[in-house]
DNA sequence: TGCGTTACTTGCATTTCGAAAGCTATAATA
DNA sequence: TATTATAGCTTTCGAAATGCAAGTAACGCA
């Protein structure tokens, strides 16, 4: 994994979210995780089929981005599991505004994520 | 230009709004937009520095996805201009929702927009 | 005739994505 | 004891996207 922009573009508030969330995966895990997954296999069950080498990529960058936190939920073997902190749940308004601006404008729309 | 997601993923509409919205440069498009930003050398002025290649694909797509409407403001020479749709226009909640965010969690966050 | 402006397009090297297969440690089962 | 299953990843490699630089087209102006 090399990171994807390690320097600022600019020093709009909205530059700065999008180095991190502007892909077609993140704010899609941190869906789920707002949903209350937890485990690498129910990021995998999700019904976009991420591949699981930029699921664990995603994981890495939200880690090292300070939005989610790994730990071992048990040892031997090891296990873990990822939760989000307080900035990560910061995006929430954001997922909300998201979901509004969806159902508006596409009818295909069928599950409606309570955020 | 080849379409990049020409199948929806799913049903959810955050993933729905990602396929067209979840890249790095498109978000900030639709910020200038807002801004009030309509030629394409306004667009290319961006601190961001967006390469003129991926300035004009993502125009054609935005215009393809309807939240832009692309028409001459002049004839000889043929001189266009980009506004949003009311489709676009709905994304300044999200935007919104991204300035809370980056300027909450950013500290180097110079220039805060009013959207 | 030559230069500047606007709105792009093209070529090409680099980077990222993504599907499939593989790996490691441990538990459960035959 | 050997095999299979489970969880959480990592590796490989071809395809697609990105981004820098240069080029193009149509016109106005000097």
């Amino acid at each position: 994994m090399k990171n994807k922009m390690a320097f600022k573009r600019s020093g709009c508030p909205i530059t700065n979210s999008l180095d991190i969330l502007g892909d077609k995966w993140t704010l899609l895990v941190i869906r789920d995780l707002v949903f209350g997954k937890k485990r690498y296999q129910e990021f995998m069950a999700s019904s976009e089929r991420i591949a699981s080498n930029i699921l664990a990529d995603r994981l890495k960058q939200l880690e090292a981005s300070r939005l989610v936190t790994r730990r071992a939920y048990q040892q031997k073997p090891a296990r873990y599991e990822y939760v989000l902190t307080e900035k990560g749940e910061g995006l929430k308004p954001v997922l909300r505004a998201l979901v509004v601006w969806g159902k508006a404008y596409f009818s295909i729309t069928k599950i409606t994520p309570t955020i």
